[in-house]
DNA sequence: ATCCAGGCCCGAT
DNA sequence: ATCGGGCATGGA
């Protein structure tokens, strides 16, 4: 990986195990914005990024290489070794390997955790156009001005102290629905330090899991997202219904199964890289249909 | 129209 | 412990 500045512009080459629009589109974010075939607006960590893909090339239009060191390179997860992961999974189950060869370019982002928290908390039973709406919303009416990119205006995603701003209320206006008052409680939760981040990034996963289930509106799948996501618990394996019916598809000759068994069976089978394993399977398999009647 | 969506809560067994 | 109904809203 060799970082160059171009006029304005910052370029990375010689990039491997990285697909920009994969790793945008997978599911795992709520801020990214098509502009054009390998062709991105990103907003997260307050900041406007756009970026394209081009020859195996990033190019992070009009940054500094300070910012892009600092906040961009962590945030695709671009310092780790990809290979040695894919060689793990594949060396432990080789079901995994249309998923992994299709997806090559995924990487697990590091987003913002309280971010990350509300997202996931507004996404259960919804789709994730919708949820993309609905984060936007939030981010135009409680964010600040970030900028514009080809005539569309981009705010950040609310900070602490204006999330704190927000009623129930709000939250039902912006067409959240029943989960307005779970955001109450998360938000409540989050201004008084019940939640804490580096408190929770402190503990081990069965701790931390059960310490964002202490908000109501989260359980073991949201929960499993933000650690996934957010905090660098990449054991996690959140189990939805996508991976669910992947599963049943893949290990369980198509027989339905409670989540238990199956989280107990990625344990098993992914240990510690779990939670690529999920991305890889959950991306492949939305993209197949797998499990689904294929002449939706 | 009816069904379902990156689920979870809650009450009934 | 486990199961099923209900839930706001919008898209297919």
């Amino acid at each position: 990986m060799r970082i160059l500045k171009d006029k304005n512009n910052i370029i990375i080459k010689e990039i491997s195990d990285f697909d920009l629009q994969q790793t945008l589109e997978c599911g795992q974010c709520f801020r990214f914005y098509k502009q054009d075939e390998q062709d991105y607006v990103v907003v997260a960590y307050g900041r406007l990024l756009h970026i394209m893909e081009k020859d195996n090339n990033l190019v992070f239009l009009n940054k500094t290489i300070k910012e892009v060191e600092n906040i961009w390179i962590p945030y695709f997860d671009l310092n780790r070794d990809y290979e040695k992961i894919k060689e793990f999974l594949l060396k432990s189950d080789e079901t995994l390997e249309p998923a992994i060869k299709e997806k090559n370019g995924v990487r697990i982002l590091n987003q913002e955790f309280v971010e990350t928290l509300i997202s996931f908390i507004i996404s259960q039973n919804k789709q994730i156009p919708h949820i993309k709406h609905i984060v936007k919303t939030i981010s135009e009416n409680f964010g600040d001005y970030l900028g514009e990119v080809n005539g569309e205006k981009y705010y950040s995603f609310p900070n602490m102290k204006q999330l704190s701003n927000i009623t129930e209320a709000d939250f039902r206006e912006m067409k959240t629905g029943f989960r307005a008052p779970y955001l109450s409680d998360a938000v409540k939760k989050l201004s008084t330090g019940i939640i804490n981040e580096k408190e929770i990034r402190m503990l081990k996963e069965e701790d931390a899991r059960k310490k964002l289930m202490e908000i109501k509106g989260v359980g073991e799948k949201v929960a499993n997202c933000v650690m996934l996501f957010s905090l660098g618990y990449r054991q996690a394996f959140p189990i939805d219904v996508w991976i669910k019916r992947i599963m049943e598809t893949l290990y369980f000759n198509g027989k339905d199964t409670s989540k238990e068994i199956i989280g107990k069976c990625a344990k098993e089978l992914y240990g510690e890289y779990g939670g690529y394993a999920q991305q890889y399977l959950f991306c492949f398999g939305r993209d197949n249909k797998v499990g689904k009647n294929k002449n939706e």
